[in-house]
DNA sequence: CATCCCAGAAGAT
DNA sequence: TTCTGGGATG
């Protein structure tokens, strides 16, 4: 998944941090991720086709795993949203009968080493036999709407959807970040990134800015006490080969993914990320890169006319994915970058195998979890199947159609869960097969000590884990309680509804209120953050930011937006703001000096200059370098300075003294800047 | 000689 | 998934 052999080359430019940076912003989440995460630990039951959560009264491991995560962000004052993979993507149809064939032996292979009693190596083949699916999904989701969580169902791939809602502005329903275990984000050209969170609310960050700002910027990154005494000479053997992004342009970036192989095109054998990205560095742009290829005598041959086509296409998929855009009226499919337009002799560029554009209001449908994004039929338990666009009033919408009544804490899903059975059986890993019986048995063991009660007492327990963050965004019943605490920025979500109701048109100004909101929220946090706070204060805070969750939680959110407003209600006829000149320039400056076309740079801009504003303010960039001081050196380093304590305390020091100046100089024969070429 | 790719092995969720 | 050593390449 993601781009080969990219981590290790943007690796020293990630910088320890924690969510509690982002309080008082929206962030992105690669939902798929955490499903994937939460699913492995119920592997055998997916596997085996089984629910035995259902007969407990739980929620399937994944919703919990997931609601674990969502509660450690809303916990830290940040307000997740959540994106769901979508249709699926003809460019990737390769790729995906490629997994599918893994599972599918991998699953074999399971059950043999099962059968043979190696039930320790089967439980790991196992977990390679997991992929999220949208039933999965559609689990989470319900729980997600019940709490009043954001979440959005990308037209097609998440990573691009959580691109282009990285490059909006938040007040329209973008986010600051985007939370995401793979690298595919980079490519995207997504320009704030985190990774690997864990449930204490740890990341590693990563930002265009710092990775195009060049070796520095790693140096910024992996700077502090520990780090600068363990990681300055992380890499063993003295030469931190720290790979420089100085000079870079979002095209280049974009082309040596390209190169070194993605879910789209598999790389030329013996072209990984660095060397791909020499060959992006010298001729800045795919096209020279391939050129330059060609001219190889090791890939010569393999560097055919299908594969260089097929590299463009690739380049166009990161590049014009089909998003969904929720800042118009009601939503609205787009492309993540505008497509240039065509030169007048030339044809338009094809791009059939980025999906099919479709009427805004499937893509509605599906963004908002009404309508399968496979089957594209409704989901059974959905609002009315004929028309996606109930005339429903607003008061309605609050409480979304969808969710079921909850009957003494019990699920009420069997309906759907049938329907997903007998349209794909793929409520995991597709037609499910009777399992070995050793496996089965294990899984009745290990179920079989559960008793229901039990399992009612640990979700009740988990509900109590949770409650101090979750409570504020409970349905208007529990609320009152939290209006007392009379923080500014905070409304009671009574009052939210009838300013809807009001003034259902001017969505967007609301919103910037909100935003504005948030910034208030978010002060207040960062200022919280700075010194802990006994258990009650931060309750207050989480409040204070998480009413104004709810509040923009109907920005995005299907029930309002969606359905409410009609067309002759869209006050933002261009909602996207208008490149600026001075973006304009520091393009064109940087395409000068690059030594290539304006219009590559000037394109990066048109993804980008939208997100300028979002920026992390400077003070808060201080924090996170703060402390970024005084946590570890990123996973690489950490492990490198693992090794070396346990290997040989005294070379260690010998390590560091050696100086940091080589490796730039080395690296730059393929790597400098372009304009010393001229 | 240095660099990079790749495949096999240990670790974590 | 991340680390390590072998091996190819220039």
């Amino acid at each position: 998944m993601g781009i080969d052999g990219l981590h290790p080359s943007i690796k020293p430019y990630l910088a320890q941090s924690h969510v509690k940076q982002l309080a008082g912003h929206r962030v992105g989440i690669d939902a798929s991720g955490w499903l994937h995460r939460g699913a492995i630990s119920a592997a055998a039951e997916l596997v085996a086709g089984t629910r035995p959560w259902e007969a407990r009264g739980w929620d399937a491991p994944w919703v919990t795993f997931c609601l674990k995560l969502v509660a450690v962000l809303q916990g830290a004052g940040v307000t997740p949203v959540l994106v769901f993979d979508g249709r699926r993507l003809p460019a990737k149809a390769a790729t995906n009968t490629g997994r599918r064939q893994r599972r599918q032996e991998a699953r074999q292979r399971a059950e043999r080493l099962m059968q043979e009693g190696r039930e320790a190596e089967a439980q790991r083949v196992l977990m390679q036999c997991v992929h999220a699916t949208p039933e999965m999904a559609h689990d989470l989701m319900l729980r997600l709407r019940e709490r009043r969580v954001q979440h959005l169902v990308a037209p097609y791939e998440a990573d691009a959807q959580l691109a282009y809602l990285a490059s909006i502005p938040e007040h329209e329903g973008g986010v600051a970040a985007v939370v995401t275990e793979d690298s595919d984000l980079v490519a995207y050209g997504c320009r704030r990134m985190l990774f690997k969170l864990d449930t204490s609310g740890h990341c590693w960050e990563l930002t265009m800015d710092r990775l195009f700002a060049g070796p520095e910027g790693a140096a910024a990154a992996a700077a502090g006490g520990a780090a600068a005494a363990a990681g300055g000479g992380s890499q063993c053997g003295g030469a931190p080969k720290v790979m420089s992004f100085r000079g870079w342009t979002l095209d280049m970036l974009q082309a040596a993914c390209v190169l070194a192989g993605s879910d789209f095109l598999e790389s030329l054998k013996g072209i990984s990320f660095k060397t791909a990205a020499g060959f992006a560095a010298r001729r800045r742009s795919l096209a020279g890169a391939l050129q330059s290829i060609k001219l190889e005598k090791r890939w010569q041959l393999a560097c055919t006319r299908e594969y260089c086509e097929a590299a463009q296409k690739a380049l166009l998929a990161f590049k014009h994915a089909l998003v969904f855009c929720p800042n118009t009226a009601g939503g609205s499919l787009r492309r993540l970058t505008p497509v240039p337009a065509p030169p007048a002799d030339g044809q338009a560029a094809d791009l059939s195998h980025l999906g099919e554009e479709m009427e805004a209001e499937l893509a509605r449908g599906i963004a908002f979890g009404r309508i399968h994004p496979h089957t594209l039929e409704p989901y059974p338990t959905a609002a009315p199947p004929s028309g996606m666009q109930p005339a429903q009033q607003s008061s309605q919408s609050q409480q979304p159609a969808q969710v079921q009544p909850r009957i003494a804490g019990r699920r009420q899903l069997g309906s759907w869960v049938a329907a997903g059975k007998a349209q794909q059986g793929q409520h995991g890993l597709g037609p499910s097969q009777p399992l070995p019986p050793p496996m089965m048995q294990r899984l009745q063991r290990q179920w079989e000590g559960v008793s229901p009660r039990q399992g009612m007492q640990q979700v009740q327990q988990q509900a109590a884990d949770m409650s101090d963050v979750l409570q504020s965004y409970q349905p208007p019943a529990a609320a009152p309680q939290q209006q007392q605490v009379g923080r500014a920025g905070w409304l009671q979500p009574a009052q939210v509804g009838q300013q809807q109701q009001q003034r259902p048109v001017n969505m967007f100004a609301r919103q910037q209120q909100v935003a504005q909101q948030q910034q208030q929220a978010q002060q207040q946090a960062q200022q919280q953050a700075q010194q802990p706070l006994p258990p009650q204060q931060s309750q207050a805070a989480t409040c204070g930011s998480g009413s104004s969750m709810h509040e923009a939680a109907t920005a995005v959110q299907p029930s309002q937006a969606a359905e409410n407003l009609s067309s002759q209600q869209i006050d933002h006829p261009q909602p996207l703001q208008p490149i600026t000149n001075q973006v304009r320039q520091q393009a064109q400056q940087q395409a000068a000096c690059a030594s290539s076309s304006a219009s590559a740079a000037a394109s990066q801009a048109q993804l980008w200059d939208r997100a300028e504003q979002y920026r992390p303010s400077q003070q808060s960039q201080q924090q996170q370098q703060q402390r970024q001081a005084s946590r570890g050196t990123p996973p690489a380093a950490v492990a490198g300075s693992k090794r070396k304590s346990s290997g040989g305390g005294g070379s260690s020091g010998k390590k560091a003294a050696k100086p940091l100046a080589p490796p730039a100089q080395r690296i730059s024969r393929f790597f400098a800047p372009a304009a010393k070429k001229q």
